[in-house]
RNA sequence: GUGUCUGUAGCUCAGUUGGAUAGAGCAACGGCCUUCUAAGCCGUGGGUCGGGGGUUCGAAUCCCUCCAGGCACACCA
């Protein structure tokens, strides 16, 4: 469905050009002042300078040639120039119907669906997922949902760290432990142990014992980059440890992601790179792109517009081996290869800012990318404690993504528990629902750029804006309609039919609710959910202010209560389907 | 040092890309439940938008400068 700004827009364009101004001057917006208008145009103050004429007087004209159509209740010119309008009744009452009977609740797909990749910047296998890698998870997210909802075909792709140094030492470790184990017997031809000679939580004991013991000895590191070096040029054993490593992680991590509400389409690895890495390096050299520069091989990326020396992107490190820099740049032949993407969306740490300018820029100069694929760069900022510095368990140390969750889920259950008498399963269920939507709604309703404190006892409050707030407002918006239906209405089909003008309350939710389409098509546009999360926190305000003013089941005009029950379907239409993009679902009750 | 981001109410954050009186929530204070979930609603107080210049009819928003803080600056990822 076309926008009503849009469709203000076209009245207002063709207003000022009829009165001989450029169309561009009728752009409509959000009024900023409701208890003036609900759209203003703030067109004629601008055209004032072009055309040397007072912004009143241009305001006057388009005015007169708009005042009289129908779909405007009120157009009128305001000192200095501002253009103030409202929206007729009927007008709306027909947007909000197609907006009910169509899908999507009136957010059009994209005319032309593309092909979408998002890369979650990986977390490493054999390390437990822990708060840093909550943010890549949830806003990545959020952001294909938004996009496959808008029409596109959107590919998520968790891309693990499995090829560095930390497989050499897990490996190097393991043989330290067990060098009795089959894997390290390099005379050995036959099949390995299809089991894995650990569990998950030995695995994540062993990595950071190893790391930090290479800290203080050199010697072990050394073995432990021999080892890596083994892993990557075909040691039979070390691989098959490796794949236990992989498939035990693998396993851990779907765990943690599902309780999240994560899905990636692909679980694809550096070390599924690999093989493009020879042929790009030489094709890179062969083309001229690449020269060595203090033994390392690089492409220079500088252009001249920097107002800062970047440096070049290094493909080869001096003694040869590969590092993150080739296994993305190889990562984006491999996506090329395979799925033509026009897009690939990067959801990392801020702090590589640098490092994917120039992944990009030298993918681009290689022509890695075909011209119209865009390389974006989302950068989110750090999750912080109360104290302002990153989030730490209370005895200081890193906080595993379960514990977190649980330690939400808890709160959670009590908070429940303590306000109405449940029976212990649902509670239980129902803080599951309800926790996964204060962390959710905590991380997105702020800027994805931007550092944030995670403040739990904010979060997990159901006053003010919280997804648990959001969530309260869907529950009581579905017990009206279960008790509406109980009392024999149906819902099916349901059609505004009347609406009148002295319910303000129910005209401001209208409003608010036929913003839905221009709210979700901008925020995936500049790849922002917390504009999802600022617009349902307002219609969820505007509803409940609705719902106090107004009785709903008691009211006795049929016609009006029928409406009122189409407006809270919408309402909770555009609500459920909001939180969907952003990757939560609502309680039944709560 | 260079670059970059941030600085808005006591706290946590918005601010529709230059518009009208800078908004929310929390916290504080006051009011509203015999009526659809009071986990709600309504109201009060609280601001040199880091400082200073400039651009113009008009600036939290654009430019310059200074102050404070974060982050990044080729063989880590």
């Amino acid at each position: 469905m076309e926008k009503i700004i849009d469709i203000i827009t076209k009245e207002a364009a063709k207003a000022f050009s009829d009165c001989g101004y450029e169309e561009k001057y009728g752009m409509i917006s959000v009024s900023n002042r409701p208890d003036l208008c609900e759209y203003q145009c703030n067109g004629a103050m601008a055209a004032a300078k072009a055309y040397k004429k007072a912004p009143i007087m241009i305001a006057n004209e388009v005015v007169e040639k708009l005042k009289d159509k129908e779909i405007f209740s009120m157009v009128e010119a305001v000192m200095p120039g501002f253009i103030n309008i409202k929206l007729s009744l009927e007008f709306l009452k027909t947007y909000m119907n197609d907006m009910l009977n169509t899908e999507n609740q009136g957010c059009e797909k994209a005319k032309e669906a593309k092909t979408i990749m998002i890369d979650y910047g990986g977390p490493n296998v054999a390390k437990p997922l822990h708060v840093g890698h909550l943010r890549s998870a949830i806003i990545g997210e959020s952001l294909k949902r938004m996009g496959r909802f808008m029409g596109h075909k959107v590919i998520g792709d968790v891309h693990l760290g499995d090829w560095g140094l930390q497989m050499g030492l897990i490996i190097t470790e393991m043989k330290k432990r067990q060098p009795e184990l089959v894997y390290f017997d390099e005379s050995y031809t036959g099949e390995y142990p299809p089991e894995a000679p650990f569990t998950i939580s030995e695995l994540e004991e062993i990595y950071p014992a190893a790391s930090a013991y290479s800290k203080e000895h050199p010697e072990y590191k050394e073995e432990a980059m021999q080892a890596t070096y083994l892993l990557q040029h075909g040691n039979r054993g070390y691989q098959a440890l490796w794949n236990h490593i992989l498939e035990v992680s693998v396993n851990d991590l779907k765990k943690n992601y599902e309780k999240l509400n994560v899905e990636f389409d692909l679980w694809k690895k550096e070390s599924d790179a690999q093989p493009y890495i020879p042929e790009m390096v030489q094709y890179m050299k062969d083309n001229g792109y690449a020269y060595l520069s203090d033994g390392a091989l690089v492409v220079d990326v500088k252009e001249e517009k920097d107002t800062k020396e970047i440096p070049p992107c290094m493909i080869l490190k001096s003694d040869g081996a590969s590092l993150y820099n080739t296994t993305d740049l190889a990562t984006i032949v491999e996506r090329m290869k395979l799925f033509r993407p026009d897009e690939i969306i990067y959801v990392v740490d801020k702090r590589q800012e640098l490092y994917f300018e120039q992944v990009f820029r030298c993918a681009r100069k290689t022509k890695l990318v075909e011209e119209d694929t865009s390389l974006r760069f989302l950068g989110f900022g750090t999750m912080n404690g109360k104290d302002g510095k990153p989030f730490k368990t209370r005895a200081g140390g890193v906080m595993r993504l379960e514990h977190l969750i649980g330690e939400i889920n808890e709160e959670m259950f009590q908070k429940i528990t303590q306000n109405h008498e449940v029976e212990e399963n649902e509670a239980k269920d129902t803080a599951k629902i309800v926790g996964l939507s204060a962390i959710k709604y905590g991380d997105l309703s702020n800027q994805a750029s931007k550092d944030y404190v995670f403040d739990v006892e904010r979060f997990t409050s159901f006053e003010g804006n919280t997804g648990p707030y959001i969530l309260y407002t869907i529950v009581r918006i579905k017990s009206i309609l279960n008790k509406y239906k109980e009392q024999g209405g149906s819902i099916e089909g349901l059609q505004a039919v009347k609406l009148d003008e002295t319910n303000e309350s129910a005209k401001s939710l209208v409003l608010e609710a036929a913003r839905f389409n221009g709210v979700i098509e901008n925020a995936f546009a500049e790849l922002a959910p917390h504009k999802v999360c600022s617009y349902i926190y307002n219609l969820a305000n505007t509803f409940n202010h609705f719902y106090h003013e107004t009785k709903i089941l008691a009211e006795e005009d049929e016609e009006k209560k029928e409406s009122y029950i189409a407006l809270l379907l919408l309402t909770e239409k555009i609500l459920e389907t909001s939180i969907g993009v952003l990757g939560f679902e609502a309680a039944e009750r709560m």
